[in-house]
DNA sequence: AAGGGGATCAACCGCTAGGTC
DNA sequence: CGACCTAGCGGTTGATCCCCT
């Protein structure tokens, strides 16, 4: 027995919505309100859809001052930021972006934003090739292949780690101190760290510490890693190994509550914690994220420029290649939904 | 010109949190 | 205190677009 629908399914409207439905759903919202009660309004106003895809119609869509596509450099930047600290948490990264939906930024993450990270840490592995061959090589990084067109999976199974200058620098940070007591609900017994986040987002990425298992036990002492080789394993997909990664931290991991699948950190900056920012405005930017994502912040993450801005990076099927234009701009700007142009008339 | 396949995005699904009775 | 209900969230799917061959 699952639980009741929430509405008659048999009854109600699914797929893309028309321009009456759009019209009929704003302006009875923008006259009244949502009552407080989505699953109410669609009979209200007599929509033959269920409650929820009102609500999202609205949310994602109809809400006024909504931005689509043409994400600049600096909303690419702070989603990364936040990413790195809190993970997939897209309604919280929304709220730091005016204008933008959970939804977009979802979509926009998984799409491209995720890909051309990807890329920008192709292009140092193949600058880092081309050291090598040149006689100028300190870092004991496996065979590279020859041509540049890797998939997350080549990654994984060629490149077997991220660069070691990378992570020398994001390991020599010290840790800041434990959180207060206030926090201690949200998360475990070691205190959340920039390295934690960082091995985070890696592993999103498709990545995997080998040490972990092994020495990076809650009940250590120290939070240093004895090792630098940040491992792969092969056929990995990156839902698999933060499964795994979970798993392997329940109840210790300083950075993953996985209880139900959903991280629960706070954002640790200069030492201090800031919790989520749920609730907050939205559009109005809190000093702290806006802190992370100053250039005080990127500092902290020398070496991670593949994160961050770089203009020549490609992204091979969509013939975006050293283009002066942002990344964004190539993209999205001169993009027109079927639908804009359908209103439009 | 056509069709195959990848990219994109809107919408749906299922789950959880939190409020109310 | 537990059952019920809704809002909200993140993951996933499917339709459509667009590029390449």
């Amino acid at each position: 027995m699952g639980r009741a629908p929430c509405c008659d399914k048999a009854n109600v409207k699914k797929g893309p919505w028309s321009p009456e439905e759009d019209s009929k759903l704003k302006s009875y919202i923008e006259q009244h309100g949502t009552g407080g009660n989505w699953i109410a309004l669609p009979q209200k106003i007599g929509l033959k859809r269920c409650g929820k895809s009102c609500r999202l119609r609205w949310l994602n869509y109809l809400r006024p001052n909504l931005k689509h596509g043409g994400f600049s450099e600096e909303e690419d930047n702070i989603i990364c930021s936040l990413y790195i600290s809190i993970g997939s948490r897209w309604s919280i990264i929304a709220a730091q972006l005016p204008g933008r939906t959970d939804n977009d930024i979802k979509n926009y993450w998984n799409t491209r934003l995720k890909k051309k990270l990807l890329g920008k840490h192709r292009k140092e592995q193949h600058q880092q090739q081309q050291a090598r061959n040149r006689g100028n090589n300190s870092v004991n990084i496996v065979k590279q292949e020859n041509n540049n067109q890797y998939s997350l999976s080549d990654l994984v199974q060629e490149q077997g780690y991220f660069p070691h200058h990378v992570m020398q620098n994001l390991l020599s940070t010290p840790p800041p101190p434990p959180p207060p007591p206030s926090m201690l609900s949200s998360y475990t017994n070691q205190g959340f760290n920039d390295q934690d986040s960082i091995r985070k987002l890696l592993i999103k990425l498709g990545g995997r510490f080998s040490d972990d298992y092994h020495h990076h036990h809650p009940n250590s002492s120290t939070n240093e890693f004895d090792g630098l080789n940040v491992q792969f394993s092969n056929n990995a997909t990156s839902s698999t190994h933060e499964q795994v990664y979970d798993q392997e931290h329940v109840g210790s991991s300083s950075c993953v509550n996985s209880s139900n699948g959903i991280n629960q950190v706070p954002f640790v900056q200069n030492g201090q914690y800031f919790d989520t920012v749920q609730g907050e405005e939205q559009g109005k930017f809190i000093p702290e994220i806006d802190h992370m994502v100053s250039s005080n912040f990127s500092q902290r993450f020398d070496g991670l420029e593949f994160l961050y801005g770089d203009e020549d990076m490609s992204i091979e099927n969509n013939k975006i290649e050293g283009s002066s234009t942002t990344w964004g701009e190539a993209t999205t700007s001169s993009y027109h939904h079927p639908l804009d142009l359908k209103y439009q008339g």
